[in-house]
RNA sequence: GGUACCUUAGCUCAGAUGGUAGAGCAACGGACUGAAAAUCCGUGUGUCCCUGGUUCGAUCCCUGGAGGUACCA
């Protein structure tokens, strides 16, 4: 029997050194890099989301980085489609191939797969969004409780954009959102092992506050303006972005600001850690660890 | 130096004829299937400045102290 592929993983919360690694990893194996990070998909941004380095990018073939426009609509979906296309055209090429990033829906989707789901015209969404904003949520929450009640049960009802998700669903397709959830995961043709880099809490935090000082220093502030304009696409709800908007529309001060970034960022990064928390599969190892270390460990482990 | 006021959660501050206390923000925990760096849910973490007294019981009243603010010198 022929083994199979394998996708390694490496995850953890921002600003904990994921990118470093994992070109050293790809390097150790001579291979290429796919970044699931849901905000490093779009070309107009650049500084805020710490993409990686033109020299790291000269290193190693990225894929997934700003390959997409802020004024493009693009979903988890879009992603899973687009990246398990990718991964079997680089495993006939490479036995090994470095997933990286921090948007853990994303990693998810790529290594378990998503249900099928049938495609809604974004006129759903749209119609929805004002509905809410008109009549309030509870008609939302009545609509989706009648045409929907095992969902509705388990729902964050309270939680807008999860409630209309569901909703568009159910309008466009007729029959209710839980009909489609599965949650079966999906069999790939390839293994996956999974890398978690992380630190103490105030070690996190420190580095994110260094981050977000270097962030600014290299020109966020700039960036930031030039994407004004389009503040309200969802690409750009981003942190980092939105709190600098916020000081353009003269809510916050400058210093406020930044100081709004790295809160959120914090907060950023703890919702991170709960997610990853979950994976039981993820092989931890402090930030620190030198990376020669665990590439060992992944060779072992992998008969590689 | 004198007088007045203040000292309660990480911060800003409420509060209780005396029965060991609560808001906002911060913090912390969690959820998550095409918006996910999004969105939503939950949790009070405390020598009530110190000391002695009165009291069954003091963070609250009284004595003395410490620190702060304002005004007067």
């Amino acid at each position: 029997m022929v083994p199979k592929p394998l996708l390694l993983c490496v995850v953890g919360p921002t600003a904990i050194g994921k990118t470093a690694l994992a070109i050293k990893i790809a390097e150790a194996f001579n291979t290429e890099i796919i970044s699931a990070d849901s905000r490093q998909f779009f070309k107009e941004m650049n500084i805020g989301t710490a993409v990686p380095s033109s020299e790291e990018l000269q290193k190693i073939p990225h894929h997934f980085i700003r390959h997409k426009s802020i004024f493009e609509s693009y979903s988890v979906g879009d992603f899973e489609r687009e990246a398990i296309e990718l991964l079997s055209s680089l495993f006939k090429k490479k036995h090994v191939v470095v997933m990286v990033g921090g948007s853990g829906l994303y990693v998810d989707a790529v290594v378990n797969g998503l249900d099928v789901f049938p495609e809604v015209d974004s006129k759903y969404r749209k119609q929805l969004t004002c509905e809410l904003e008109k009549n309030g949520i509870e008609k939302l929450q009545n609509e989706l409780k009648e045409n929907d009640p095992e969902y509705f049960k388990t729902l964050d009802k309270n939680n807008p954009h999860r409630l209309i998700r569901a909703l568009e669903i159910c309008r466009a397709s007729g029959k209710p959102y839980s009909s489609f959830l599965k949650k079966n995961s999906v069999i790939r043709d390839f293994d996956v092992f999974y890398i978690g880099l992380n630190a103490e809490r105030k070690l996190v935090y420190d580095r994110i506050n260094e981050r977000v000082e270097n962030l600014m220093a290299e020109g966020l502030l700039e960036e930031a303006r030039q994407l004004y304009p389009n503040k309200d696409l969802n690409a750009l709800k981003t942190v980092g972005y939105r709190e600098l908007f916020e000081y353009f529309d003269g809510q916050l001060s400058l210093d406020e600001a930044k100081e709004e970034i790295k809160k959120n960022t914090r907060r950023f990064a703890k919702r991170q850690n709960t997610w990853f928390k979950k994976n039981t599969k993820i092989n931890w190892f402090g930030f620190d660890t030198n990376p020669t270390e665990i590439i060992a460990f992944i060779k072992e482990k992998n008969a590689l």
